[in-house]
DNA sequence: ATTAATGTTCAGAA
DNA sequence: TTTCTGAACATTAA
């Protein structure tokens, strides 16, 4: 499921391949499935993009955006199970899209593979680009956030903490996973409202944001148990062999010995803690 | 054979 | 205003 550190490995993968290379053509895919959610239409995306330059890939959260001459982008989300990929995807039955490049390089066709079929691809003109990837809409992302910011933002709302995370309009970027990985780090109890939090907790909370988030890029993100999340070129990531609480439930705390994981339900999704050290 | 669970986002309700 | 709930969907485990 990617969140932050998946989505910049995305970015990371793809972009010396794909940044100052043109749009020969743009495809849904024959999918087993019912067709992706694309805007607009298939054919006015080929007809708008076809012949154009992608001049940079970036992220906004946990979104890849491929940035197009003439200020339009593709805003590519890919929720639960989407991939984005230069090569070797899992199968053809989820293959959703197809941008084919220019030239005869090592890699001449960008996809996007998507087992769930909840994630989208959009092309986007600039004004609606900023309607989507603007503040009013996300949040500054996690890797943005300045201790200052967060004490805002978590004196602003009375939700435990752990939910107030997931929110992308206060910060952009965080979900379920790295949630919990984040609030184990800075010893904060996931159910402890967000207007509670004392100054060190929240400056504990900014530290271990930038930490954990950075770290999880350095392995390439999380791939579970359920295999979904690979990178560009459909290798798995690492970080879950460095997860302390994710998805390790009664396993010691290696933190402070005292305690193992803990699964809770916040919100309807799996919240998991150590009660030793979390408090 | 059914059912629950998975986690992201958005619309709509409380 | 703020917070909560359900739906979108494929796949796997119980």
């Amino acid at each position: 499921m990617p969140e932050l550190p998946e989505v910049e490995t995305m970015v990371r993968g793809i972009r010396p391949f794909v940044e100052g290379r043109r749009i020969v053509s743009f495809a849904k895919c024959r999918c087993r499935y019912r067709p992706i959610a694309i805007a607009p239409t298939a054919t006015a995306i080929a007809r708008r993009c076809e012949g154009r330059t992608i001049v940079a890939v970036r992220r906004r959260a946990k979104r890849v955006v491929l940035e197009l001459e003439g200020g339009s982008a593709f805003v590519i989300e890919p929720r639960m199970t989407g991939l984005v990929l230069l090569a070797d995807p899992p199968d053809r039955a989820h293959l959703r899209v197809e941008w084919a490049l220019e030239g005869d390089q090592e890699h001449n066709s960008l996809w996007f593979w998507d087992s769930r079929g909840l994630g989208t691809v959009r092309l986007l003109e600039p004004f609606a680009l900023e309607a989507a990837l603007g503040e009013v809409r996300l949040g500054p992302d996690a890797l943005e956030m300045s201790e200052s910011l967060w004490r805002l933002r978590c004196a602003a709302t009375a939700r435990p903490i752990k939910v107030a995370l997931l929110d992308q309009k206060l910060v952009a970027g965080i979900g379920n996973l790295y949630a919990s990985e984040i609030l184990h780090r800075a010893r904060i109890h996931p159910e402890r409202p967000a207007d509670a939090l004392n100054r060190r907790q929240v400056a504990r909370l900014a530290e271990a944001v930038l930490f954990i988030l950075e770290e999880a890029i350095r392995y390439e993100g999380s791939t579970l148990s359920d295999g979904t999340y690979r990178n560009a070129l459909n290798q798995a990531g690492s970080y879950q062999n460095a997860h302390r609480v994710y998805d390790r439930v009664g396993e010691e705390c290696r933190s402070c010995g005292r305690g193992s994981s803990l699964r809770i339900v916040q919100a309807q999704r799996s919240t998991f803690f150590c009660p030793g050290c979390q408090r």
